[in-house]
DNA sequence: GTCTATATTGGGATAGAC
DNA sequence: GTCTATCCCAATATAGAC
């Protein structure tokens, strides 16, 4: 059996679950330490803060996010169904895990002070994710209006995590595969 | 000229203009004190709470919304253009007192913990009126599509609020106006 | 109703030993 | 690197007088 994982492996699972589960700023320090099974100076040791500690979760986030789009790209039967796959991928990346309340980007740039760098560099990099494959998966549907239907997905898709406040995330995810579908159809 | 406002009401000012810009969890009652000139206590004495006093800034905001989104709707010439008056009235809102970050009711919910009924319910009443009207101001260009379109434009509305974490909150408004009339065109 | 002054505690961070 | 124990402060809320 694998080994249990060190001390930074776990602090940023625990962080990552219960970041996104209760959000940043109302999960103490002390709820990921106990998660962990770890003790407070270990995490300073690795990450400097709590919001350090955000940062790298936020990273290692981003990269299980860009897999399991991928994923539902790979598996979908066209490029109509390639393109929105995104909302496939959505529902596996809130189900995967603890099931977030929303996203954990918008998250952590909603929640920190307006000199806090980190989190507003974290959101920019999944919203340069999200704007540059929609883009590529845009271009076989809508050709030369591929960055401008990429436009317009990319605010349903944001549409669609924010509406996960308004509403339960399953249906904030169908509706905006709906919303998008619409979009999407203008360009047959 | 106008007598100095009730110590109430210059708390209610103070807290609806704060929270908006820097967040409500980031807004501590010191600051929304300093800006009323007003006492600890008395705050106390009027709301209870923090999440009271944020309750009522919530409450007034919603009837401030809700006349702004009015005023521009009435200001529209046709069908088409009083559907998309909502953009109109995002922008005219957040210009009009201190710009905010991002949505308060949003904000609200997302930053209070999960057995927080205040927010939720802020954001509930939120949620019903943009839904209210959008299937309204939908029915002269959809017909009997009209609660299916007040969906899509209710999903981009609720993603050009959240846009605003993405970008600025002007091009966030402009994306969102450009998506939105790309979806009631499916429907000329 | 409003003030001054103070109580209380949640929670982020550190000191120093092992 | 990791632990135990502790510090420190920001921030909410209250006591009691006017």
């Amino acid at each position: 059996m694998t080994p249990r994982p060190g001390a930074r492996q776990r602090l940023l699972d625990a962080a990552e679950e219960l970041f996104a589960s209760g959000g940043f700023a109302g999960t103490p320090v002390d709820a990921v330490l106990a998660r962990a099974g770890v003790a407070p100076a270990t995490l300073y040791a690795h990450f400097g803060s709590k919001t350090g500690l955000q940062a790298a979760a936020l990273a290692a986030r981003l990269r299980r996010w860009d897999d399991v789009w991928s994923a539902a790209v790979a598996a979908a039967p066209d490029d109509r169904a390639r393109l929105l796959a995104v909302f496939d991928a959505l529902d596996a990346f809130g189900t995967g895990g603890t099931p977030s309340r929303w996203c954990a980007f918008l998250d952590a740039a909603a929640g920190a002070p307006a000199d806090d760098g980190t989190a507003v560099a974290a959101l920019a990099e999944d919203t340069a994710l999200l704007r540059g494959r929609l883009r590529e998966l845009a271009a076989p549907v809508a050709g030369e209006d591929a960055a401008e239907l990429a436009e317009h997905l990319l605010v349903v898709v944001t549409g669609a995590l924010a509406m996960a406040l308004r509403t339960d995330p399953a249906r904030a995810t169908a509706q905006g595969r709906a919303t998008a579908a619409a979009l999407v159809d203008r360009w047959r």
